[in-house]
DNA sequence: ACTCTCATGTAAGTGGTTACATGATTCG
DNA sequence: CGAATCATGTAACCACTTACATGAGAGT
């Protein structure tokens, strides 16, 4: 349901074609919410069917054409309206904490191999929003600049401001999941150093 | 993908129906991982046409019966094999910072309620979270007490420290959402202060 | 001529959600 | 006798994933 609210969020700053706001996507709002292309189009086509977005055909070229959609004043209404309501917050469900539960079974290789991937999962998070950061700062992203243009400049604070904010708190995740992660590592050396039997044959099963 | 794991996690300390499996779920596996009996009993089902599990009719009244299960040896490798293979990782899809980082689109009142009822989702999670920790301190839990017992006394220790590992992990996640939300409060205070203009016929959408 | 980027999708399948359906048993 | 709990599902729907499909235009 986030879906068609996160291109209403790209689409508020300015028309697009879907191939653009895919495009976009990948370097803004995606960082956030992850979307492939075929979910992208199809969702456009619902939002445009439904009015929340029109679509011009342009001509490119001889015989091409591109799609470039814009927020009509009912999709800005519904944008602005889910602004309003309370979100809904899905059940957990987190693959990660569930093998963490139950790592007793698997081997200390398997063990430690878990947490070095938990790690590298979550830096590679880490770079991504980092980098969002800095661009933040330097207003080096594209999306932002295009957005702080057509903003009111009274509205710019709290445009950065809140791009900032959400990107620190998700900063913020990505290091104490590497620390969680970390101290895994640690809890599986002093686990292996106590009892010399684990790694035996049962952990793995034979 | 994990549910079929969450299930056999259960199962492998003994053997359940259905029904007893989806209370001691939503006791113990459905802090990290949420199912509804709807999806249980098929995926029980699944499981057993796959081999991973057995299930035997037991009379229960007159006309009554229940189905309970117990893990096959295929189940039980096929839970090790997991343990052992590399988690796959979901995209980001994450509502609550979606709708953070366009909180400037949103009124003031909105942006507060929106923080403060992400404090009490997860101030709810905490709640959980800190609960299992202290049941499994005092070993407390009925389905951990059981598993205890099946476990030979060298790996019990081990058993017991993922647990507590697992829920110390989600207990500082809950903590650090709480931490930014209240952070976020703080920011609408002060965007507000700074800037009459918020609040206005804009945000609204008038 | 070839390749890369532009541009837009469809189709089949999976995992999960919501709502509904049904009947036996046990306990007060 | 009625209510709670035991017990097991089905059906319809939705969001998302993976893989595939197609063709025009621009640059080398």
């Amino acid at each position: 349901m986030s879906l068609r609210f996160a291109l209403l969020a790209l689409l508020r700053v300015g028309p697009l074609s879907g191939y653009d706001l895919q495009k976009q996507f990948s370097l803004s709002v995606g960082h956030v919410w992850h979307a492939p292309d075929s979910q992208i189009y199809p969702e456009l086509r619902k939002m445009e069917a439904e009015g929340l977005i029109e679509g011009e055909e342009q001509p490119r070229g001889q015989r091409a054409t591109r799609r470039v959609y814009h927020v009509t004043p009912a999709g800005e209404r519904a944008f602005l309206d889910w602004m309003g309501t309370p979100l809904e917050y899905a059940r957990v469900r987190d693959p990660a904490h569930l093998r963490a539960a139950y790592l007793e079974a698997a081997t200390p290789a398997a063990a430690r191999e878990f947490f070095r991937a938990h790690i590298s999962q979550w830096e590679g998070e880490l770079a991504q929003w980092e980098g969002e950061l800095r661009r933040i700062d330097a207003v080096a992203n594209p999306m932002l600049a295009r957005r702080l243009a057509v903003t009111e400049p009274g509205a710019r604070e709290r445009t950065v401001a809140f791009k900032r904010f959400t990107y620190e708190g998700l900063v913020d995740r990505a290091r104490s999941e590497i620390a969680w992660a970390r101290r895994g590592l640690e809890l599986v050396e002093g686990l292996e150093a106590a009892d010399g039997g684990w790694a035996g044959s049962r952990a793995t099963g034979a």
